[in-house]
DNA sequence: GTTTTATTATTAATATGTTAATGATTAATA
DNA sequence: TATTAATCATTAACATATTAATAATAAAAC
């Protein structure tokens, strides 16, 4: 008899509730969300991405994205640029207060990251990740047709 | 240097992304949202919470939690009352559709849930708790301090 | 006993998530 | 090459998250 508070869900929304306050507090000092971050972290030593490439990276659904990328415009952190060759697409790219953004969070985003993983071991780290994507491997065709008709 | 994909946020949010999907499934034969079955999943043999107590079981904040049981009130799955002794106290209660649901959807969770711990060992789901319990385990004062400093 | 402080639920304002649909464009195919 | 199918970004409609503030009530302190 699982007990809600230990279900997969619950585990792991209670893990994020626990870290990305700590994460917040940097943001917050700069004025951007977690999201606007992902996107700006995403375009880390790149010259620009597509909003799918963005998309792929970051996590963020395509269409959050849209106002996210419109509040970093606004800000002056990226601009968009519709590609030529392929008039469907449309570039992604820091301005210089965006890469002056990341040239400042980037290192004190790290002192966070390494301020985590010290915490454990490295390999409960390793366990931690590999755990993880056991739960999430693709089921095989038949386990996701019961797994529907439950 | 940590790579992004590799940072904490981003392993759980991957982790989250691929495990929802599974439960949403189920969320939408019943017309629910994830937010609106925590609701529920909490009220699960309990005669009544207060508002308060549903957003600490549950992780959802006050504020979201307002729209929330509006939805499900309108919806004849909970009902709002009072309380007497102090008036504060707004007490949610599950109807008797709220409890048909509870009864309905409780296997089916539960079912989910055996079929994601049935994907690692025992060990290892009691290694993923202790690992995700560990990074957020309380920081001490002069931590905090270091943390904010960043 | 009245002023102060805490607590509970809620509102307000802004940002994001979720699902489905759309317009513009390109690729694939008959 | 005319048609059909696929892709990309975006919009639309609704639900939720985040932070700060508020109204009502209760507990504490004076």
């Amino acid at each position: 008899m699982p007990k809600f508070l230990d279900s997969l869900p619950m585990i792991l929304s209670r893990s994020l509730d626990g870290i990305m306050p700590v994460y917040r507090t940097l943001f917050q000092e700069h004025a951007i969300t977690d999201q606007q971050w992902r996107v700006m972290r995403a375009l880390w030593e790149q010259k620009h991405l597509t909003s799918r490439q963005i998309a792929e990276i970051t996590l963020l659904p395509s269409p959050s994205l849209v106002g996210i990328l419109d509040r970093l415009e606004k800000k002056g952190f990226v601009g968009r640029l519709r590609s030529i060759e392929d008039r469907r697409l449309v570039y992604i790219v820091p301005t210089q207060a965006g890469r002056e953004l990341q040239e400042l969070m980037l290192p004190k985003i790290e002192q966070i990251h390494d301020s985590f993983t010290q915490k454990v071991t490295p390999e409960e780290w390793g366990e931690l990740n590999r755990i993880l994507e056991k739960l999430n491997e693709y089921k095989t065709t038949s386990e996701i047709a019961s797994g529907n008709r439950v």
